[in-house]
RNA sequence: GGCCCGGUAGCUCAGCAACCAGAGCAACUCUCUGUCGAAGAGAAGGUCGGGGGUGCGAAUCCCCUCCGGGCCGCCA
């Protein structure tokens, strides 16, 4: 028998009373009655009480918050009236016969009882935070998902293989960490941002069906949803089309959900083309939890008495509204705000309407005709106290300004109370049909919309020379409530068409081509299958589950928004020598 | 790189030009045999993030700066 335990904190119970038990853990909290003490101790799994007679056990006086203690004693009913109904084991208590101090502890920096505590402070003093009850609950969350995980893709019949975390640098995606060579002076791997390119080499080994819970890395900044390191559910298979992978996803979900938190889901999901979620709800990743639709008004504009309506119309873009129920409150300032957004995200203005007091207050209404206002109020279903809310410019710029307004609307609607999202509310859906490429206006070039291996639908693979943007990628995102799960794609297995995308569509030299990913396109050479796959973000699944939005949360050891560990200082300087030995020389730190 | 919110005792926060900057909890000393966030009494604890400015007077107003968080950009 271990010497330290007999039982756990939160197994005793009614039956078990008159046994000789022996529990440890840390001092949770101590009620020193001057002749009777009382401690709640505890361990993972829960807490129990102790009482002392200090005339027995003198130094019970001694004990303090988080000391760590063995208690020997017998388990005894709570007498008449303090039962404590909060606890489990809240019907008994174990009257202490011996007790001994195994370590002490130092005040602790906070109280492990607070819910609100600064976040820094939480990081700092992680091993502390994790004690916490809600942390436990958390990481036992997150063993729960990846159990699942496994024993799912087990199951059916998928391998988990682990794949190079030094890799070579791909700078097309995003910043990657690069780590130096010492034995080839000069030169650098990478941390792989996802083993995008190793999983569709064991397709092309003959593997069929590979899994991973893969840690991953993007050197860009953070997020409360993104950390630089983080950990996806990696998945590819052969011989299989989009079907396939949504069957084999709905199903992992549909476990999850079942074995975290006993929640049905309701397979299949639904799948929304990506031209109707950004004409919709004005995004890729539609939070469709709430009303507040995107309607387009192009028609009803285009030979408007307002010139930058029917100007943006004339130059082929589109008028597009929200209406902001209820939302006619909102102050000078905060409309101020809303344009100022409208405008970090490219649009010129924002116009308006207030509906208060029966009539439209607004600097635009002026120039609207009779019959304009009539479709507004028809289509936009407009009331008293309403808010509306314009976007006229390119389709794709409209749609994403009003998307995002859309969100903040929202936000400021449910603060007052006038909207209420349901928190166990989970929308599932597929948003599929993006285009293959999109034109990026920054560096006046074509780009892959998802990643180069994404292979086009097969029936617009002619439009690939004449109309580029045009082509619809076999791409797939994984959505529900406004958060991007998982993306993924059925791939180019042909080298030719590879090769082609490369060259021809997304402009990569030939040379630059064949160095960054010449073995791939030769291992597609060598009879690669089709095949296709995705990547489940794993952080953000068990966060869901867990209720909370801030990945952080679920992640035992997490960085801070700036990427520092700040329990144990890292990123820090290094000796000069491992710099020498690396062949590297730096500027030294930033000054600040 | 940009915008927003915050920084006052160990923790959570109040004070937002005018007694000497406060409260609750924690820590410390004492009292107490049925508590469960024990209670009661006492004593202690502060560069009001830092620097500069305006004022007779600044935690409070202004400027700069540092730190934390959120968002935008970024994340093929």
């Amino acid at each position: 028998m271990n010497s330290y335990r007999t039982h756990h904190c939160a197994q005793l119970r009614k039956p078990d009373i008159g046994q000789r038990v022996v529990l440890s853990g840390w001092v949770d909290a101590r009620r020193d009655h001057g002749g009777l003490v009382f401690v709640d101790l505890r361990d993972r799994e829960g807490v129990t009480q102790i009482v002392f007679d200090p005339q027995q056990i003198p130094e019970s006086h001694d004990l303090r918050s988080e000391y760590v203690i063995r208690v020997e004693g017998e388990v005894a009913p709570r007498p008449e009236g303090t039962v404590n109904p909060k606890l489990v084991t809240g019907e008994i208590e174990v009257k202490a016969a011996q007790l001994c101090a195994l370590n002490k502890s130092e005040t602790p920096p906070y109280p492990l009882d607070e819910e609100n505590v600064n976040e820094d402070l939480r990081l700092q003093y992680r091993y502390l935070d994790l004690r916490r009850r809600p942390m436990i609950a958390n990481l036992r969350m997150r063993h729960r998902v990846t159990k699942i995980i496994r024993d799912y893709f087990d199951e059916q019949g998928f391998l988990e293989i682990e794949t190079p975390m030094l890799f070579k640098s791909t700078p097309e995606g995003a910043r990657e960490y690069l780590v130096p060579s010492r034995t080839n002076p000069g030169l650098f791997y990478a941390l792989p941002q996802s083993p995008q390119q190793f999983k569709q080499l064991l397709m092309v080994a003959g593997v069929e069906k590979y899994f991973q819970i893969a840690r991953c890395f993007r050197d860009e900044d953070l997020r409360a949803d993104r950390q630089p390191e983080f950990t996806q559910v990696d998945v590819e298979m052969s011989f299989i089309g989009r079907e396939d992978i949504y069957r084999v996803i709905e199903g992992m979900l549909k476990c999850i959900w079942k074995g975290a938190i006993n929640h049905d889901l309701q397979i299949p999901l639904p799948r929304i083309a990506y031209q109707d979620a950004m004409n919709d709800f004005g995004a890729d990743k539609p939070d469709r939890r709430f009303g507040i639709q995107l309607k387009d008004f192009t028609d009803t504009f285009r030979s408007s008495g307002f010139k930058v309506f029917a100007g943006a119309v004339a130059s082929g873009g589109v008028v597009k509204a929200i209406n902001a129920k209820g939302l006619a409150c909102v102050t000078q300032g905060q409309i101020d705000l809303l344009t100022e957004q409208a405008k970090t995200m490219g649009a010129k203005g924002l116009a308006w309407i207030k509906v208060e007091g029966g009539a439209w207050k607004s600097p635009i209404v002026k120039f609207f005709s009779e019959a304009e206002k009539s479709a507004l109020t028809e289509r936009l279903v407009i009331e008293e106290g309403d808010l509306i809310l314009f976007a006229a410019d390119k389709w794709s710029a409209a749609c994403e300004v009003l998307g995002k307004l859309r969100l903040t609307v929202a936000e400021m609607l449910q603060k007052m109370g006038k909207l209420n999202i349901p928190k166990d509310v989970f929308d599932f859906f597929w948003v599929v049909d993006f285009p293959l490429i999109t034109f990026d206006p920054e560096t006046q070039k074509y780009k892959a919309t998802h990643h180069p291996f994404t292979a086009p639908v097969d029936e617009d693979i002619p439009l690939l020379d004449r109309e580029p943007t045009k082509v619809r990628g076999q791409h797939y995102d994984l959505v529900v409530n406004g958060i991007e799960l998982a993306g993924g794609s059925i791939r180019i297995h042909q080298a030719d068409v590879q090769r082609k995308v490369f060259e021809d569509v997304l402009k990569i030299p030939k040379e630059t081509a064949e160095s960054r990913f010449g073995y791939l396109i030769k291992a597609l050479g060598y009879g690669a299958p089709p095949h296709g796959g995705i990547a489940p973000g794993l952080d953000r699944i068990v966060a869901l589950v867990c209720g909370t939005e801030n990945i952080r949360e679920v992640i035992a050891f997490p960085k801070n928004a700036r990427a520092q560990d700040l329990m144990t200082g890292a990123p820090a300087e290094v000796e000069p020598r491992q710099l020498r030995e690396l062949r590297i020389q730096t500027e030294g730190r930033r000054p600040q």
